[in-house]
DNA sequence: TATAATCCTAGTGAATTGGTAGGAATATAG
DNA sequence: CTATATTCCTACCAATTCACTAGGATTATA
């Protein structure tokens, strides 16, 4: 079981966004290039991140993406939410409903388990916490900061 | 983000096995009825499970399987590892080597946590834990005990 | 010797993943 | 007004993975 891309990049998308945060809008095209992925492709996700109000597209020339929310106000677990879906790790955490074995079913109490586990971490993770952690890690390595 | 079909069918195998434990092998075709699942799909988790170490195979007329050791020495990690592969959940936090960016990037620390924090529920829940926890539903329900 | 089980290797249809393609709509610069 | 640069929208596609089936070889028992 591996994280899809689609996450992974979105976070990075997300990311890039939030240390961009109160200078306006940043276009996919220079997300693309710091990330190395297709503008193409990020234009899904980006599609996927506006509908689930995580951002504000700008649209004409100038244009490009915001947060719809400061990065403190926007947490890990919605950004998955809006790429992926819900964070349950089978059907019948969400919806008990679909076995009728629900009640007795011991796999379906470890499945929860582990599905609020990662929930936990993804729930109290914020993207201002990502970019505090970035400049605590450019410091530490005295490299020059590359997001001016 | 799903559990495979596979994982979860074969921590139901080996919950199987383990309910049965201390009474001889168990064949596939009974717990293939138990789980509604094709005996032949069993086949190729039962593999995987001999395969890691987790089971051990009898063959011939009334053979089975039994679990290679006692409920409370096996961990759900285990089982994940064996039909599954490692539990984390981006190649860069087993092998930060497959990314230049690995010092500096914050998305790895946070698939670091997730990984983690379901690392800590799989290692820390055996099977005997799940044997003691159906035995406590079914008492609970009043339900006579399906195991004999 | 017939039978019932594990064991082994291949194959396969459907779904999912990770994208591309092409253009419409929209806003700005000149 | 026009060219351009962006988001936005819909469709498509190749490769992979998933979940499972098929068919038999091997092994032990009754």
């Amino acid at each position: 079981m591996k994280i899809s891309t689609k996450v992974r990049y979105g976070v990075r998308l997300m990311f890039e966004l939030a240390m961009h945060y109160g200078r306006g809008q940043l276009r996919l095209h220079e997300i693309a290039a710091r990330q190395e992925v297709s503008e193409k492709y990020l234009e899904h996700l980006a599609a996927a991140l506006k509908a689930g109000g995580l951002i504000r597209g700008v649209r004409g020339r100038h244009g490009g993406y915001v947060l719809a929310r400061a990065p403190s106000e926007i947490r890990l677990s919605e950004i998955h939410v809006a790429l992926d879906g819900s964070l349950a790790l089978v059907e019948c955490v969400d919806d008990p409903e679909v076995c009728r074995l629900e009640k007795l079913c011991v796999s379906r109490d470890v499945w929860m388990d582990v599905s609020n586990a990662m929930r936990n971490v993804l729930e109290s993770t914020t993207l201002q916490d990502l970019v505090e952690r970035q400049h605590e890690k450019l410091n530490a390595e005295g490299q020059i900061m590359y997001y001016i």
